[in-house]
DNA sequence: AATGAATGAGCATTCATTCAT
DNA sequence: CATGAATGAATGCTCATTCAT
């Protein structure tokens, strides 16, 4: 690991973190494709090609920003499915976990729902294919659970029923601005409320 | 003297629809930015010079593709609008014609969904933010008239809900391909009753 | 000579001169390089596509234009120098014959001023070289002449005075159009008179 | 917070002179419409992106010949103007100061006399005109003031006279060649002496 | 660590030209 | 005669990347 032909891993990883941080706003901001090298390295205040000396391309940027994300992601499910809780709580905390992410890293998760898909092609972004799939998994699994056990109605297409609270939970990163009137556990607690129980008014 | 008329620049629509659903397909499959004229021309079957013949720029083609379908979005919407229907109808009916318009202009809509947010900020696309106005005054005003006559929960920030039922219906079209399992209105029926009622099992 | 692969010679001879009449009015105001044959085509009132009909290449009008006004032009300018004229005489007549030439082609006049030298590298329009040679020794043979016979100043470098009173007629295609206050044969009289006698007021 | 200053943009200004020099000079030879960038690159032995670091722009470039040309120019010029000579010392001081920034731009004046018209339909390129309209107003002045006071002819027409001393002296520039067998002075000395005195022997 | 200058591949677009109808 | 549609080569320009300093 330590045989690389560049000096990209002994520098300091702080200044690393700072330009992946600014990197990953213009990403967000712009698109990955649109995003110029020119335009991070302006963020950054240095010129374009100073960037390669802390990274190898443009790609390996968006590659370490989403999967640092991922794996800190990965490291809050992880905790939650490992607790043993019952399918509704489960949901629940993945939920509240998805948003609190969303609050760490809105950035990268904005990415993330954009770009994921089309660098998913490529085999150096495996992983996010992988990701994908474990998360499906756990969703999936969490939710059918719940069926079985009567948390959740049995009359919905599961899948489609997994598709909208992904969904819904996610694209929050679109709008979702760190800061704002709702923490991310007011913002969770509300969307559980409208994915478990509807926002039709009981009759 | 009857020359000097500028003569018919405008030819065959057939054609020109085709080439659009042509652009629309590969700008939904790998993005706008990341699409080439190249290969729009190859999908069509021509040369990338050829194009300019039926369109003045990449721009206009994607430009011509998002008006097509809001122009038939809106005709839906104000369909239903006028009917004066009661709130929750309403949202009801304006749900179905959603997943209808999913249906109809997949590749359309997922163009919106990546693009509209950077188009949006050119004059020329001020359409999309004209839209997107309309669009916001209609979904709000009937969840508030719904939240006033008790069809809908009073207890949720009605923005929060806002959000959360229109990114619901439209993220779809990432994953929704015509033809498959369920038919639009099916898909409208299982996502308004999650939508309504919630995932959770009355208990 | 009539072997030509397409019908080029056969019709109307008079439309062709309409066509070419437009299309010298484009090259005089637009460069020739600046002009699309589109351009020519608007203005002609039909496709780009119909003018192939009528001409083999875009180079092929300006040919034509260009020798068309050269052959004109050598008609005038045979006759003067065929008349035995004394050398002021001479000169006063060639000059009055270029603003004649000016005043019936403008547009391919201006034409030649902006385009004869980088036009005159290719074989094709060698007779630009020619026509331009004959005219050296024609006006340098008469200033010659002139110096010979005390009508003009032996003072100056003979070619220095050839290149000022060529310059000075036929850069005047550049204001010139037809119509304005002056006819011709004033200006080249007004002309002459500065050429001759210069500006400045005997004292 | 030190950083996030913009880097410096604006590099050496000695080989951008170079650069715009070897431009100028393909400019003037080919014309600008009918130079390509690579052509421009291939003369400055670099590829035609390279040109893109040290310009904007093709137009640019031009820009930049001629406004460069035009303020020398104007030096010159307003240093003779303000100096209070008489009419005709006026016009003998403009006439070799211009063949003097012949002799220095001769590249530029060229390409001024080829593209200053329809560049200056451009907003970019007012200064052309600004230019033009400062010009004539010296040039026409000086020669109006010189009939006022006898030292130039009355029974011309005025405009007809300035278009003549202007055309003569500035279309120089499609034949000079520095280094040639008159120096500029000499030059200047014998068109005035046939401008104002003409090429005619006194009888 | 960072700069300045360059590379080279690729892109959207233009345009003269062709040709079946 | 003229149109409609297409070709293909070229053009100005962008941008990720390299590298000597």
């Amino acid at each position: 690991m330590p045989t690389k032909k560049k000096p990209q891993v002994t520098p300091s990883p702080e200044r690393r973190r700072e330009l992946l941080a600014t990197a990953a706003e213009v990403f967000a901001a712009q698109g990955y494709n649109a995003t110029t090298v020119r335009e991070i390295a302006d963020a950054a205040g240095m010129l374009a090609g100073s960037l390669y000396y802390h990274f190898d391309s443009k790609e390996s940027m968006i590659d370490e920003i989403l999967s640092t994300f991922l794996g800190e992601l990965w490291e809050g499910y992880d905790a939650v499915l490992a607790a043993g809780l019952a399918p509704r709580q489960t949901i629940e905390a993945l939920v509240t976990e998805s948003f609190r992410e969303i609050d760490r890293h809105r950035a990268a998760v904005a990415i993330y729902q954009k770009e994921a898909r089309h660098l998913a092609a490529q085999p150096r972004f495996q992983y996010l294919v992988d990701s994908q799939q474990k998360f499906e998994k756990a969703w999936l699994g969490t939710l059918e659970r719940g069926v079985a056990d009567h948390s959740f109605r049995a009359d919905l297409d599961i899948r489609l029923t997994y598709r909208f609270v992904r969904d819904t939970v996610w694209v929050a990163a679109s709008w979702y601005r760190p800061g704002g009137q709702h923490s991310p556990e007011e913002i969770a607690r509300q969307y559980l409320s409208m994915v478990l129980d509807g926002i039709a008014l009981d009759t």
